[in-house]
DNA sequence: AAAATATATTGAACGATGTTCAAGTTTCCT
DNA sequence: AGGAAACTTGAACATCGTTCAATATATTTT
């Protein structure tokens, strides 16, 4: 139902005619929507861990391009699954309530596909100083992604955007890599 | 109220107690919730607009510093305002719902602080080629400050995150200009 | 196999929320 | 003062997520 009508579209109502079963029957599977969002979220995360693992061993192996098939792939995800992969970012929970420890966990595994390549590109640096470099080269094709397929402003063709995030990619690289020359 | 409980704090009956009328006057004022957002959000946008152009013009005129200031001055102002900023992005309305001109306009106005510094910085491109690459760049940026400010991953202190913010900029500037030279 | 106990399911009801609207009140113009 | 226009009110509506006593089903015990 998230992928079809997105995050605002589902209604446990809905959801319970959908399964065949009383509205209420639904609190017997979860405890709440928030946690249904949830977990309908670590399955696509965990899809989304599976594209960025075959867009990182396929192809040319060497950093650079890795980083950019990578971060092609998420575009390409992002675009492919719009809805769900929304729900994973839109989804806020009440302010109280705490995050489960297995969602936390698989969100923090993305940066682990960022991370390998980009010891390789940076061999001067800590592990610590690559997760904070691997989490900003995250965020920030996450946020061309974002800002690329919002419709609400002008809506960047794909190929465009496919072509914008290599570009930029690119320059972060050779930009780190300088740097750490 | 958004300011103080966020978005999700919103309700138009608590608004109507703290203006002093019925429920139902709230409407007099403004056709929807929808409509409430999105004028908050205007004068968010201008705020931002306001300490953007002061990061602009404040400071070494060097467009590769310049662009980091605004930069770290969009940060700063996302940590300063972070409800109201949160509202501008979070806020979803009704897919069939369009955009007002003067929403659309208001966010547009922001790619203009970035486009100047990057025209500099790259004398060879198009406008449209500036255009796209300075929403790409602000996108970037966005997108490291929103996940960076996020609590419900591993929140991100705000100084490692304007340093990161800084260093990143630089990296992408100098990947961008050793390209185009 | 029957009784007793545990579990699952139901759908009505609750509370919150955005929105509407007929009725009442105020304001303003002549 | 009188009437028209505009505003205000607060109750009512529809739609949510969520709860819960009552009912039905399954499981265990005797």
């Amino acid at each position: 139902m998230i992928a079809e009508r997105g995050l605002p579209g589902l209604k446990t109502r809905d959801l319970a005619r959908e399964i065949g079963c009383a509205n209420g029957a639904v609190y017997n599977l979860v405890a709440d929507v928030d946690e249904l969002v949830l977990r309908v979220g670590s399955r696509t995360l965990h899809r989304l861990d599976q594209a960025l693992s075959a867009a990182e061993s396929a192809g040319d192996p060497s950093p650079p391009e890795t980083l950019v098939r990578i971060a092609i792939a998420y575009c390409d995800f992002a675009a492919d699954n719009l809805e769900l992969w929304r729900a994973l970012f839109e989804h806020r929970m009440a302010a109280d309530k705490v995050l489960p420890d297995w969602s936390v966990n698989d969100q923090l595994q993305l940066f682990r596909h960022i991370h390998h390549p980009l010891a390789q590109l940076l061999p001067g640096r800590s592990q610590e100083q690559l997760g904070i470099t691997a989490r900003s080269l995250f965020s920030a094709v996450h946020g061309m992604v974002a800002l690329g397929l919002e419709q609400r402003l002008v809506a960047v063709p794909l190929p465009a955007l496919r072509k914008e995030i290599a570009s930029l990619v690119r320059a972060m690289i050779d930009g780190l890599a300088a740097r750490a020359a």
